[in-house]
RNA sequence: GUGGGCGUAGCUCAGCUGGUAGAGCACUCGGUUGUGGUCCGAGAUGUCGCGGGUUCGAGCCCCGUCGCUCACCCCA
């Protein structure tokens, strides 16, 4: 084999495929019903734009593709859906009307990262984002999207981690005592530079002596605001009244650096290392930060790869997604185009039309119509030509009945 | 970016202490004229990831490289 595609992407082929685009408009479907409506962006944009998600995030400093294009621009693959989607939203008006603006995305997303289980350099997303109203029963449900989704998936060995990361007040005096908790401990160099670009990092560390040393650190919970701690107390309640789950993780981490407010997570607990399925929050500043009108907003992203790993680990039975209602065999040349008119005509109606290609026998012929799954199957010669009558077998029971060649429709029915 | 494991037919893998490749599944054809699911028979298939090296000889050893995979890191 000569080429092979490009490291660490994601790839999608028959069969995998089926389930594939099953997860995918599971999710979308349950985002559209509650009236979300489409925005179909560049999978490209000005590099200055990602850098506004934060400099002192991985993402942003060592992940992302960029590039210089013919006409000298820098141009990066997004890693990310909000900054494009506010982008599109600023650009073309749709925050000048009712709010809050309702927008989804759906496509690739690009990160130059070692590969693994569940992580990959073109991984899909799929994500919401509601612009320009601060309302808890908003954040509350754009929680219960993403939870209604994964529950459409079939999913149940998940659960949803959430926190408030308050206004910037609270952020403020949060970080003052928590910079000097930090200076306070002994650690590693490396450790040190995380810290300093974002202490809150230290929360997310993995291994136990940093664990340890940070069990007494000072949590942000702890320093909201009034306001703050009423509203993220007002998301809970709506979540509880809708029945969702979830538990307070004031460690929680996320790696943008725009998020204020509620923030969450969904985890899964069957996928490895790479566990995050989901994942989103409130964003108060970063529409003004790219250059908008300075509303807030709150959206989430999915990761369809890992929702699919997840459905497959939890063996969710997935819907068939093709069967074909007709499977059509031609003998000779002239019933070949008698079948190819017979099936365009089938599927303008609606129906799932299969044919045999390639001069094979008959019996070989059927065995490719059995594999297909289809319910019916007839063949097409010259007598039926002649007759205008065919053999229409039922492939589960083996029975076949005679069928006019003009009245096809209604006997599929 | 760092570390571990791995790379043999489309797929899952076997290949003993180095002697120029095999199985199952899948695929193709057939088991007497135009009807599937079982069964039987026959057949095709690989630059053994790639490039060097050691050797009379390497899929098996060594080096490099690419890729996969898992973990760190990071996150969807």
């Amino acid at each position: 084999m000569k080429f092979q595609a490009p490291k660490g992407v994601s790839e999608y082929f028959p069969p995998r495929s089926g389930a594939f685009a099953w997860v995918r408009s599971t999710l979308e479907n349950t985002i559209s019903s509650a009236g979300y409506q489409l925005l179909e962006l560049p999978i490209f944009e000005d590099t200055d734009l990602f850098a506004r998600i934060g400099a002192s995030t991985d993402v942003v400093s060592k992940e992302m593709y960029t590039f210089e294009d013919r006409g000298g621009r820098s141009i990066t693959l997004r890693p990310e859906g909000t900054v494009g989607a506010l982008r599109a939203v600023s650009e073309h008006g749709l925050d000048r009307g009712s709010l809050p603006a309702k927008v989804y995305y759906c496509g690739p997303f690009f990160r130059a990262e070692r590969p693994q289980k569940g992580r990959y350099r073109q991984f899909y997303s799929i994500g919401i984002e509601a612009i320009g109203t601060h309302d808890a029963a908003l954040d509350a449900e754009v929680i219960s999207i993403a939870d209604a989704g994964f529950k459409r998936l079939g999913l149940t060995k998940y659960r949803l981690e959430m926190t408030s990361l308050g206004d910037a007040e609270s952020r403020a005096a949060h970080r003052v005592d928590l910079v000097k908790f930090i200076a306070g401990l002994d650690l590693d160099e490396e450790t040190k530079e995380r810290a300093q670009l974002n202490p809150l990092r230290l929360f997310d560390d993995k291994r136990e002596e940093v664990r340890a040393l940070m069990a007494k650190a000072p949590i942000l919970l702890d320093y909201l605001s009034p306001e703050s701690k009423a509203n993220f107390a007002e998301v809970q309640r709506h979540l509880t009244a809708m029945g969702i789950a979830f538990t307070i993780n004031a460690r929680m981490v996320r790696g943008l650096d725009y998020y204020t407010g509620t923030t969450f997570e969904f985890v899964h607990d069957l996928l490895g290392a790479q566990s995050g399925i989901g994942g989103g929050g409130r964003y108060d500043g970063l529409m003004g930060e790219i250059g908008g009108q300075d509303i807030t907003g709150i959206g989430f992203g999915l990761g369809l790869d890992r929702a699919l790993l997840a459905v497959e680990a939890e063996g969710v039975v997935i819907p068939e997604t093709f069967v074909s209602d007709l499977f059509i065999i031609p003998m000779g040349e002239a019933a070949k185009s008698e079948a190819l008119k017979c099936a365009a005509s089938l599927r303008a109606n609606g129906f799932k039309v299969e044919l045999a290609f390639g001069d094979r026998a008959l019996k070989t012929a059927m065995k490719i119509a059995d594999k297909s799954g289809a319910r019916y199957s007839l063949v097409i010669g010259d007598e039926e030509m002649a007759s205008g009558v065919v053999e229409v077998k039922e492939m589960s029971t083996g029975s076949a009945n005679s069928v006019r060649l003009d009245s096809l429709a209604s006997a599929l029915k």
